[in-house]
DNA sequence: TTCCGGCATGTTATCGATAACATGAAATGT
DNA sequence: ACATTTCATGTTATCGATAACATGCCGGAA
């Protein structure tokens, strides 16, 4: 009796399939890599086997002997909860199931630790592109990814400097678009709420667009008019109360769902939106629209996002050389509706 | 020179780590996953080396020695863009990390198909345990799954025969239950909602299980008011509209973010909730308690059922045989709320 | 006929880590 | 003091596939 015994809970080999279909392991590899370099015959019986004993390659192998890599792409959320990296995601899964390659996905909670941890951690599965949908804090992560010559993109912001490639909108200039817009049609007392911007370099980068186009426009920044809070609907509906009775406006959401939150707080009390107060969202979510007043918001690409960042990795892949460093801007959009 | 002249694009590897501290690649790997096998002294001395070349270790060459599998879960959801999925995830996620374990995750899209792509390709990766969030409908799959001796946990839906263990609430219950309830309120003529149960088994159940309910009560079904719909928030409100037209007096809307985007319909037009028409949503999204009126929702244990399906995957790896089959019910709760 | 070249296939070495076994020194027991 | 265990470490073989090289066969050019 051979060494597997247990033959129940295992998985076939190479070596079974071979057997069975009386070749070497090395023509059942190219049969299943290179078709055109077997004969038309033995792939029919190499097929067959393959479907008899229930084969499925080992990737495990394979990838350490071929490139010392895996077909996945790994990347990493600040929350999986948050459906914006969803749109992303689900641009990149699309872009690479194309080419058989999958994802790992990983939750950083916002947390710089976590996040070198599961840098450490993925880089250890050696996957053939990473994806990180925030900047990367921690230095020795920096270290690791950068030593580790995998393709990184990052596309959370769009800056001049990426740790390898970057695709994204800036968040400063859409941060900057939209209090201008709010400008223009007159609103002169204008808050701004968004996520703790300590812990994300994003809505720091909101914060000091809305900032520059209030000084463009001469009106002063007044602190009592900018406050951070968590995400979530309840909150958003918090955060517009207090800016309303510190006397704003308008008030620019700048994080996750708090505009739509926002709303409909104002549909609960009753207050006119815009008249009482106008309300403008950073991300264009499908409910956005649905609520009455619909939003006014910015559309931001994130599924093109996913796509491109996955591009990116695929031709990296076959050999073009960029010229580092790649920083590609896939801009925004303001959509006008009623709320403002 | 070495075989390693490209120095600058590769991971170091145990063998340079061992170098470095002047011992064998064996007490390197001793010192990693095993400690208290290695002297303080030593152990000191390979910690600063592995910091000094940067060293992450090789997964796939420990993981294809130790037990040919990685230390990645392999998770399947209908559709990345649902957070619904999301929040079970990120359950598996929490209690994984602890356990070093990171996650895989493939979007089916719904079709029978891309599963069993996604199906072969993970296995293909040998995860060391795979998350299903629906029924693997197809055959071959299944196969694949049961002979890979890899633990597999169906989340989708409390079959009594899982094809290895079941994490769920009843679909079918949960559909009764709430049906019920709104007989109870006085409802006769209620409608129900849902995403096509062709595709999804989870709605077929639900549309059971409100049959049932009705029967019980002694009431007719109508089949004008059974309708299957796209998901989203547009669709929930189109849907409503319809059944409302076919004389429903409330509706169960058994799918995806449909309830909130009916009740944000009835905003617009002015319909009063209840009163014109109750409405009941089976899942209980943060939005449901925050439109008004809030909505009558089923809460379901999302983040518990991920929890629970990564112990059981952990479980069966530190040995314990569990007797099979395995089924697990997290059960559900009514909420019950202002709308019907 | 002879020789060369392409085609289908086989053989061997290897990817990087680790299980299993081996070794030598210090510690312990009697 | 000697046998025996314990502890820290080293050596060798191996996981399953594939790169690199080798072989043998057949057909056409010379």
């Amino acid at each position: 009796m051979s060494r597997r015994a247990d033959q129940s809970a295992t998985h076939a080999r190479m070596q079974d399939v071979a057997k069975r279909a009386s070749v070497s392991a090395m023509t059942v590899s190219r049969a299943l890599r290179a078709p055109d370099q077997v004969s038309e015959k033995t792939r029919r019986r190499i097929a067959r086997a393959v479907r008899d004993v229930g084969y499925v390659p080992n990737e495990l192998a394979g990838g350490l002997r071929a490139f010392n890599r895996t077909k996945l792409v790994a990347a990493i959320v600040p929350s999986v909860r948050n459906s914006l990296f969803a749109a992303t995601s689900h641009g990149m899964s699309d872009a690479l199931r194309a080419r058989g390659i999958n994802l790992m996905l990983g939750d950083s909670h916002y947390s710089p630790d976590e996040e070198e941890d599961l840098v450490t951690a993925f880089l250890a599965q050696r996957p053939c592109g990473i994806v990180l949908h925030d900047v990367v804090r921690s230095p020795h992560a920096r270290k690791l990814l950068l030593k580790s010559g995998i393709p990184v993109v990052e596309v959370g912001d769009l800056t001049r400097s990426p740790l390898d490639m970057v695709v994204s909108y800036s968040n400063y200039a859409a941060g900057k678009a939209m209090t201008r817009h709010l400008v223009e049609r007159g609103y002169r007392r204008i808050g701004f709420a968004s996520l703790a911007t300590a812990i994300t370099a994003r809505s720091a980068a909101r914060l000091k667009g809305y900032k520059a186009a209030l000084r463009e426009a001469a009106l002063t920044i007044d602190p009592a008019r900018i406050i951070e809070v968590e995400g979530g609907f309840a909150s958003g509906g918090a955060a517009l109360v207090k800016l309303v009775e510190a006397g704003a406006d308008a008030v620019f959401f700048a994080g996750d769902v708090l505009a739509v939150g926002a709303a409909l707080e104002c549909q609960r009390r009753g207050w006119r939106v815009p008249g009482r107060v106008a309300i403008a969202s950073f991300d264009d979510h499908e409910i956005a629209a649905q609520v009455s007043p619909a939003l006014t918001a910015l559309k931001i690409p994130r599924y093109e996002i996913g796509r491109r960042a996955a591009e990116l990795i695929l031709e990296r892949h076959s050999g073009v050389k960029h010229r580092k460093p790649v920083v590609i801007d896939v801009g925004f959009e303001i959509i006008a509706r009623d709320s403002t």
